[in-house]
DNA sequence: CGAAACCTTGACTGAGGTCAAAACGTGTGG
DNA sequence: CCACACGTTTTGACCTCAGTCAAGGTTTCG
């Protein structure tokens, strides 16, 4: 608990009644449930997936229509493309992947969710999901019925400022996404994605130098547009230039400035 | 008038009072002079850009603070990366391009805006916005300050929805691209815009087999993350293949069902 | 402990980038 | 109305980065 000394320990929330199903001995699943905490006011990822200021009574109606958290098991879905869309998910613990297919099999990664994250806003739109969410561990989502999270938005201006903001940061990461398929070399994209994660999980409490991938590199070459071999060439030619220090899925970043420059 | 015969003839709406400036002489800004509209009501853009079933009291609140519509000249720009965010637009005649720059000059066409279109949502996260709007012809655009229309969304269920659609709908075309440019070739790139602006002028009524492209082979290209001369060779392909007739800008599809199976 | 999934590395290939030149269009000023 | 200049498009020749295929090593999980 200790051996990330200089970042606060992320603390968990809205555990669910019941006893923790047999998955949550899996490390994100075990993480979130360190502490009891029913309610989002204890919820870590507050600050992330909800609005500063709201009132002690505006916090207790969110918290009465977020329904009980749900677990989902590496490889399952929360839901998958033309599910017809009820809710949107904020990623409690875990880590998830979105995945876009087309007709003829193709397929690809169009982002990564951490905890703190939401997922399912591609629903919005059509009123059925655009593509899949597929969890990438062991993970822990609450539920959020969309409807009620509009009936609120009405009537609480913080709240739907808020949701505006997410929205409208999908749509920023999206086309920063655009900018990386569109005009970076392969060496790039796997800098920035390195950075980008590193950045996250910063800004989440944990080593921003030191960290765990929780995905494959299929996984991570589908989201940047090259092959699996190439992330993995490209991972062995920083290791060699001294910018980072890997062994399969753990990563050290040990020169940040110059993967910047890459 | 008569020439796109089975295709209505976009009717125009929210001319400014004041006499039509010196760029009205372009086709577009022409176009949407035709006929005299002050008002929403009257605008053939309604179906796309306001929600339906609203009542005239509502239509007239959300007339009341929509701004005098405003004209921008080829190569202008509506805001800039970085402009404080206050409005967002609806494109009432001609198109824009938006384009995110990287400071080491790297730049990227991530979208283009038809009549009908909103323009300025990148703005809502971070309270300015992260690309440039420019128009790739004369143009006019309404424009909508935000928190007005905020507020309207926290009275009208219907209003609130629409923009919950329209920013879900950016989010899912973005991610559509997203999956162009990770996994397509640059044969099935160029296949995909061809197709995808013939639809969109289609439900704006006008000709799908027949069009202009308002934009250069370097613009598209960009968009389509490759470069100006595979545009060219590919559209020259699709021409030696009988899929297309092209004369520099002007479009005519020829087998739409062999374009879509490239 | 063994099977399956995942990762790394090498050799070869090819789609698309780069560079260059010429053709085409369009708007401007004489 | 013409001529010129400039931006745009087309096409060719060549090159390079990343994809493909293959083989062997490593990790994970039942």
């Amino acid at each position: 608990m200790s051996d990330v000394a200089a970042y606060p320990v992320i603390a968990p929330a809205r555990i669910p009644l019941q006893a923790p199903p047999a998955a949550a001995r899996s490390p994100a699943i075990a993480r979130a449930s360190q502490k009891d905490g029913q309610r989002c006011t204890a919820c870590s990822m507050r600050s992330i997936c909800m609005p500063q200021g709201l009132t002690p009574r505006e916090m207790q109606r969110i918290e009465s229509f977020i329904c009980p958290s749900r677990t989902i098991r590496q490889g399952e879905t929360i839901y998958r493309a033309n599910d017809s869309f009820q809710s949107i998910y904020a990623v409690r613990a875990g880590s998830f992947k979105t995945v876009v297919m087309h007709r003829d099999g193709r397929e690809q990664v169009t982002g990564f969710h951490l905890a703190g994250d939401s997922l399912g806003l591609d629903g919005v739109c059509f009123g059925h999901h655009s593509c899949d969410a597929i969890a990438i561990e062991d993970s822990n989502v609450c539920i959020i019925p969309f409807h009620l999270l509009e009936a609120m938005c009405r009537e609480v201006k913080a709240v739907q400022q808020h949701l505006h903001r997410i929205m409208g940061g999908e749509i920023v990461r999206e086309s920063s996404q655009m900018m990386l398929l569109g005009t970076m070399s392969a060496e790039q994209r796997v800098a920035t994605f390195l950075l980008n994660l590193s950045d996250r999980l910063r800004m989440r409490g944990y080593s921003p130098a030191e960290f765990h991938l929780r995905m494959t590199r299929e996984e991570i070459g589908s989201y940047l547009g090259i092959k699996l071999e190439t992330v993995s060439r490209m991972l062995s030619k920083f290791q060699r230039d001294g910018l980072v220090d890997i062994h399969g899925k753990d990563i050290r970043i040990l020169d940040h400035e110059r993967l910047v420059s890459v």
